[in-house]
DNA sequence: CAGTGAGCGAGCTTCCGCTTGACTT
């Protein structure tokens, strides 16, 4: 019998269905070993040579505890086992993991049967890419050794994530007196750009603009449309104030409206690429208003019920199998929607590690109830359709409903549009002659936008982007240049320009993305952590930065430019490659690092000053010493407490009354958190009346 | 479903990335 070692548990079981007997099938579930959590973990060695600082690092890994049992039945199937097949995920922490495995496994194994040969004999590394039959027969017939440079890379990575957050999250502790504080190289930058954005935004000074529109009619017949003005005798003409838009208006009330120049082109909207982890949360939050880690949650089950690829993953890559099958289906249901070819998606981050597919259903024909009722399948096969299992529940239909069709839309035919630019000339009196644009849009092919048609959905983010080029999409009479044209009214409008958006979900794991800064499976926890930290809160699902936020970035900012400088992890990356190509060491590329900072660290422990996180003051006078009480902040949140502390230790909750009586005692509700964070209602008698609820409509 | 916290400093906290399961009102 042959062991294979994977990542996931239902990788595991997929892989069963392909292979024989001869195979037993484990999943790590992810790491198995790693640094200790209670302290850096990594002995660092000084060597001087000739003078310069040459460091060695040595990371003491040690198994996961929570994985001890799991490392244990490894081991115990593995010295049954004739060949070890390492199968984990083909990028750079899954080499990482077979490597760890490995070494794991062959310690017990030369333990156990003294070795006879080479005791690498039985370990073998495969990779693939997609969970398909011709895949994995394929790796298994293309065996590998762990590539150590891979290794060295991840280990390079995970080494200094440890040194940045292990050095700087002390130092923070003790320069703001707040034990719960934290820093690293993702999270310090995401809250960054919270506070950059804020910043820019309380810098923001509206400036006051028009936009100056007339309606036009054909001459003697009831085709209006709108035009809107853009130039001023030759020259592009910005309207900043009334007195320059009523100057307009004096000239375009009076003037003569003739057709200048009639532009058609055609427009052609290709689909977007599948999915990947980055723009399903980004598309759910924006159209379910879903949390991604409810997103992830919804896509891990839909995961586990054989429905869809891995929900975790970077790459738009999609396998030959699942193309030919989409095709099919296209073909059957959408005849004059299919592609000549298939059309590839080429992923664009530079970041990207491309260890699985995009996100896409694993059989195309299985479609959810409630799309089959709103989608029009114009084809022949609909008895070959399947529906999923009621059991995935709304939430599940929702996701896996976005997954399949914008999926298939991925490989259907651009939409077609007619577009006609009209360029109108007014020329009003002593010479003024002014020019208005009007732009009209007609669908002439649907292609992939039928697909998305049906449910509105992606009318709303059409409507979005055509509101940001300022101009509407309207459908324009037939105009001819030279043909004059009946003033009918003018329409102004005075705008003010608005300041960027402050990040919400959606937003902030874009720019994370685009940066590289992150991975798919960690773009969600980030979110947990900055507000965990109290660095962020999400008011009206947008986050703003509180106080100690700010505080926390302007001082690592200050100290340490370099690291949360965006660019700090994308040279992070580059020489990462290096070390993966094996042009760089990992023990250099780290010591690079670690020289500067360890020295600046020095400096900035013994000279900054202590930082103060003033949360205000309160009109409330302490009940006991009747001194006034300050706002004070915990890893439980805001609270009251005496600004004469420690002399006097009196303290008080912050509560957010209801409003309506305790059902048990006649007490007040009040809003209360759990330890995680989750809001409920309670009795303020606590803990004499224990009344909860989690919703404020349940209590009666 | 929850009574903490600040400050001091006994002992404690903290990173990023890979995977689920334990929770479930």
């Amino acid at each position: 019998m042959n062991l294979i070692i994977v990542e996931s548990p239902t990788k595991a079981q997929t892989l069963s269905r392909f292979l024989g007997k001869g195979y037993r099938i484990e999943a790590t579930m992810g790491h198995i070993r790693d640094l200790p959590i209670k302290k850096l973990g990594v002995h660092i060695q000084d060597k001087k040579i000739q003078d310069k600082d040459v460091y060695e690092f040595v990371p003491q890994y040690q198994p996961i505890a929570n994985r001890k049992v799991k490392i244990k039945e490894l081991k115990d199937i593995a010295g049954k086992s004739e060949q070890i097949i390492l199968a984990t995920d083909p990028d750079r922490e899954g080499e990482a993991i077979a490597w760890h495995v490995a070494s794991l496994l062959r310690r017990d194994e030369v333990k156990n049967h003294p070795p006879a040969g080479s005791s690498n004999g039985r370990f073998q590394r495969i990779v693939f890419h997609e969970i398909t039959k011709s895949a994995i027969d394929h790796a298994l017939q293309n065996p590998r050794g762990i590539d150590m440079h891979l290794v060295d890379a991840q280990q390079a990575r995970r080494v200094l994530d440890r040194l940045v957050g292990y050095k700087l999250s002390p130092l923070l502790w003790n320069k703001l007196g707040k034990r719960w504080l934290s820093a690293g190289r993702v999270q310090s930058v995401a809250v960054r750009l919270i506070v950059d954005r804020e910043r820019e935004i309380e810098a923001f000074k509206p400036v006051e603009y028009w936009v100056i529109d007339v309606q036009l009619e054909k001459v003697g017949k009831e085709e209006n449309f709108i035009a809107r003005f853009f130039q001023l005798n030759g020259k592009s003409y910005e309207i900043h104030t009334q007195d320059e838009a009523n100057g307009i208006i004096e000239v375009l009330k009076t003037a003569a409206y003739t057709v200048d120049s009639v532009d058609k082109k055609e427009l052609r909207r290709f689909p977007s690429p599948p999915f990947i982890t980055s723009t399903l949360q980004q598309t759910a939050a924006n159209r379910f208003g879903w949390s991604a880690k409810k997103t992830m949650n919804a896509a891990q089950s839909l995961y586990e019920q054989g429905l869809i690829t891995y929900h975790r993953t970077d790459s738009t890559n999609i396998s030959a199998e699942a193309i030919s099958s989409v095709r099919e289906f296209i073909k059957n249901m959408y005849p004059h929607y299919l592609p000549d070819a298939q059309i590839l998606y080429k992923t664009k981050s530079k970041v990207a590690q491309e260890a699985h597919e995009s996100i896409r259903p694993t059989h195309v024909w299985r479609l959810n109830p409630t799309d089959m009722k709103k989608i029009e399948l114009g084809g022949q096969n609909i008895g070959k359709i399947e529906t999923v299992p009621a059991s995935i529940g709304r939430e599940g239909e929702l996701l896996y409903g976005l997954i399949w069709k914008r999926f298939v839309a991925c490989q259907m035919r651009e939409a077609l549009f007619d577009q006609t630019a009209v360029v109108i000339k007014a020329i009003g009196k002593a010479s003024k002659e002014a020019l208005l644009r009007a732009t009209g849009e007609v669908m002439t092919f649907a292609g992939w936008l039928s697909l998305y048609k049906v449910d509105g959905e992606r009318k709303e983010t059409e409507v979005r982007e055509s509101e940001t080029n300022g101009e509407d999409k309207k459908i324009l009479p037939p105009l001819t240049v030279g043909e004059n044209l009946q003033y009918e009214k003018i329409l102004p409008q005075q705008k003010f320009t608005q300041p960027p958006p402050r990040f919400n979900e959606a937003s902030l794991i874009k720019a994370l993305e685009e940066k590289g800064i992150g991975r798919p499976s960690t773009y969600a926890p980030i979110i947990s952590t900055v507000q965990d930290r109290k660095y962020v809160e999400k008011i009206e699902k947008r986050f703003h930065p509180t106080d100690l936020g700010r505080s926390v970035t302007d001082f690592l900012v200050t100290n340490f430019p370099d690291i949360f400088d965006v660019g700090f992890t994308s040279e992070m990356e580059e020489d990462l490659d290096n070390i993966a190509n094996g042009t760089k060491e990992w023990n250099y590329v780290v010591g690079q690092f670690f020289g500067p900072f360890h020295k600046k660290l020095e400096t900035v422990f013994k000279e900054a000053p202590r930082v103060k996180v003033d949360l205000g003051t309160t009109d409330e006078k302490c009940p006991e010493c009747g001194n006034p009480l300050v706002i004070r902040l915990s890893k439980f949140g805001k609270f009251l407490a005496c600004s004469t502390f420690p002399s006097c230790k009196y303290t008080k909750n912050i509560v957010e009354r209801v409003g309506i009586a305790c059902p048990k005692c006649g007490g007040e509700i009040v809003l209360k958190r759990t330890r995680r964070g989750k809001q409920f209602y309670g009795c303020s008698n606590y803990p004499t009346c224990t009344y909860a609820s989690w919703k404020k409509e349940d209590i009666k």
